[in-house]
DNA sequence: TCTTAATATCGCCATATGGCGATATGTAAT
DNA sequence: ATTACATATCGCCATATGGCGATATTAAGA
């Protein structure tokens, strides 16, 4: 039960499933994802560590960065299963749509250090 | 996305999951809800009204009391999807197996009018 | 080593949420 | 009509949560 909740929970805040959605498409690190969320850096990493502790997230250390991704093979059957989902729920949203736009333009680079 | 996260706050809280797993195994009054989650009954209203609002819940009234079921087909896909998986999911769940026990001693006419 | 940048954590605040009792509403039976 | 009971709604309270800025912490480079 403590498990699933994790999950359902972890998925019930607009800008955490963002930050799915988004690394859906493209794994970010935390700078990118403020930008393109418009939250405080803190903010951000506070939702990663909810999303982390649900089992829906992995991350590497790339350079100066630590950079997230879906998990792919996930602890959680429960997060497995909705990532699954989440791979094709909301991929019509208008909203969406234009972050995934904003994500083809960005570069990590040039965007972070701001 | 706000249909979505209506369906994942609604399964954020281990009470109204619990009501979620009970009503897949039998139909049930607020009445009965409340003696087995042990809740006062405003608050398993409250609670039914947010799986309600959610697309998880459907109703008949049948004399004085209002029968709440699993929507079996939902308006929500995503409410819809959330319950198939809920069917199987938390099954082997031990607190869950205990509820069950009592479900099937419960007897309308008695429990309720307590 | 010192600086700089990225990230995590901490403390705070405003709002959301789950809980309750009290009250309103609806319905059936006397 | 009145009573009794089931349910819904309201008002309140304590806690949880999302937001932020400030402050560690970590890592890379000068």
């Amino acid at each position: 039960m403590k498990s699933f909740i994790r999950v359902t929970k972890a998925l019930s805040d607009p800008n955490r499933v963002r930050i799915i959605k988004l690394l859906g498409h493209k794994e970010l690190c935390v700078c990118e994802l403020k930008n393109l969320l418009g939250l405080a850096q803190s903010t951000v990493s506070k939702h990663l560590k909810v999303l982390d502790d649900a089992g829906l997230l992995a991350f590497r250390k790339d350079g100066p960065w630590i950079i997230y991704r879906l998990a792919n093979d996930s602890e959680s059957h429960y997060a497995a299963a909705m990532l699954e989902h989440l791979a094709v729920w909301l991929e019509d949203d208008p909203e969406l749509i234009e972050m995934r736009l904003q994500l083809k333009h960005i570069d990590r680079e040039r965007i972070c250090a701001a």
